[in-house]
DNA sequence: CATCAGATTTGGAACGTTCCATTTATAGGT
DNA sequence: ACCTATAAATGGAACGTTCCAAATCTGATG
């Protein structure tokens, strides 16, 4: 209730006739104190309104409870709901984060990097921008603090990663799709630049030659990644001279543009032409028609990611890599029947 | 690249033949040293790997470039994108956020706010969780810590607040239905327990008003503001005996359950009953068909209560309370012709 | 050559905590 | 009464920076 000058540990040893010493034990609950005094030095720290200074604590004890978290687009719910899983952990384990979204850009990322390094973090998850250069971890890793990527992965020495399974999960769909009796199936979506398109359309081509079928290169498509690119491409894939029967769309995202392009060219997704998508964003559920997806659970991976992290801020830091499974979800969008997409629908 | 000591500005001057204090004007720029000792100290800083402690920094200057952000649902794009906007104001701003996604808790709601305050942070941005208590914000602004509600609103002294102008939206929303020739307009989902309802239907009642129809207490049907809440919400509203032709939804998550409700229930919106939202999220500009809206652009939010705190951080801290204008974005789910459709989507 | 103004540089003393080595109090045993 | 072991409390020093007042250096001036 002081004025300016803030309160700090020396006033609350004064008000309560101890010395600052025991003021510093009372507030990390050090077994030293006697109860009486604990009690005696709690209830001026609440009468004085003071406010413990972490800045001074960790200057001293140089180790510090925020963990920096890093993202490439929080506009994203894909990555918006990684974000919160890892708040989840982070918090729940006494932590604080910084948390950034770089918008893809790398500069932005460097300085947002550098910044968190210079206000001490003590671990770091990152969802890398395109083309990030994994050199710019290095001064983190020498200060021996960790660094962990999610989603998205940069290979270097000392640096863990948590990706899903992209190539399982497409060869999943493919193969899903195969078993309904299609045999032109295009892959659209996504940019040539980044690891997951590559793991992705791998898993494409894998599940068409598990399949026996062939894979066109006119039906693999790259597009943005988001809705609007989704829309556009069909646009052009639907131009073709021959139409594919099924489309496995990059990412949800993708996907929902791909109805939408369907349905302006007048075809009803899930009944005139299969769409699937990827990742199992919240709204596939609820869309019409609900969409056949691959369900990475955003959540869960930011959780298990930071986990991840926790365990190598308090050991030595050995690097892991973790590929988290993938699951299929069966909904109408694919052309899978009303009742049983109810129940898949349950399940997921 | 020393091994575990980390380099300190002590270092720095011991290897560069200088003070201390040098370094130190170095590192913040000043004027006052020369060129020559300025371009050795930065060598050295470079070739010794140093990175700035700013921790002890502000522990000398008490002043922090922190600002704490704090959203209650993160996985919601209108507060993710409304955190972008924030973003990029406080970043380039040269401050650093820490960003805490509540879940609308209000205990972890607390725990963030001080553990936040413990850190030194400059300054507070909030959307705050459902039942937000006032009195948790005293002990920021006893320290001098300006506080910023965003598109949520709790009313107490010293506290600033910056939302968009929910009433008029919604009237505007019901003045061009009517205009539209629909006299039986239903207003769906929210909850009548935040100050955001509370506006709208307002705005509804006050549209309606004027327009001099009657609003049917059966047709203003309270939901989750999510999708599932629309999607419920309309099942029930078709259930009753007389339907409405038209239905303004609370926000834009709520008119895509509405859509999808209707969908299912075999009536396509836009056509057999206009349906409108509030928020203009991107997905609005690009879903079938797309959606009659109010834009209050939520990156924009961001950035102005970005702007608001910071004003407040440099001088006495006046509380200020904006209110920003809204503006009606008309689309296909309302009825209106595609041609015309088009032409509005381009100027959002 | 002494003086002075301006430009540079510099030693400490802070900032608010933690930690270590000591001191002081308490109680039990002879 | 004395010693000892244990419990509780304490005074600095340290963490890495900034800031102030004071010191030193540079030429130019008379």
């Amino acid at each position: 209730m002081a004025g300016k000058g803030k309160v700090t540990v020396i006033d609350i040893a004064r008000a309560a006739g101890v010395s600052k010493s025991t003021v510093s034990l009372v507030l990390q609950g050090s077994p030293l104190v006697s109860e009486a005094t604990r009690i005696k030095v709690n209830s001026v720290i609440r009468s004085l309104g003071y406010v413990y200074n972490r800045g001074a604590a960790n200057l001293r004890q140089s180790r510090s409870r925020i963990i920096g978290i890093v993202v490439n687009d929080l506009t994203n719910s894909f990555f918006a709901e990684m974000a919160v899983g890892m708040d989840n952990i982070v918090e729940s384990a006494g932590y604080i984060q910084f948390l950034a979204h770089t918008g893809e850009n790398l500069d932005r990322q460097r300085a947002v990097i550098s910044t968190m390094h210079e206000h001490g973090i003590a671990g770091l998850i990152v969802s890398p921008a395109h083309g990030t250069d994994p050199d710019d971890f290095q001064p983190l890793v020498d200060a021996g603090i960790p660094v962990v990527f999610a989603a998205r992965y940069v290979s270097g020495p000392h640096l863990s990663s948590l990706v899903s399974d992209n190539a399982a999960g497409l060869a999943m769909v493919v193969r899903h799709l195969a078993g309904m009796g299609h045999r032109d199936i295009a892959f659209v979506g996504g940019r040539p630049d980044i690891s997951i398109f590559t793991e992705r359309l791998g898993g494409f081509r894998r599940g068409m030659d598990e399949a026996g079928l062939a894979v066109r290169d006119q039906w693999v498509f790259p597009a943005l990644p988001s809705r609007a690119g989704g829309r556009e491409a069909v646009g052009a894939l639907l131009a073709s001279a021959q139409r594919p029967t099924a489309i496995a769309a990059f990412n949800d995202a993708v996907a929902f543009g791909v109805c939408d392009g369907l349905r302006a060219a007048g075809l009803e997704p899930g009944r005139d032409v299969a769409v699937t998508g990827f990742d199992n964003v919240i709204e596939a559920a609820s869309t019409v028609p609900a969409l056949t997806t691959i369900s990475v659970d955003p959540h869960g991976m930011g959780q298990k990611a930071a986990q991840l992290l926790l365990r190598q801020i308090g050991s030595a830091p050995a690097p892991e890599h973790i590929v988290t499974p993938v699951r299929l979800v069966v909904r109408a969008s694919c052309g899978a029947g009303q009742a049983n997409t109810r129940i898949q629908e349950i399940s997921a």
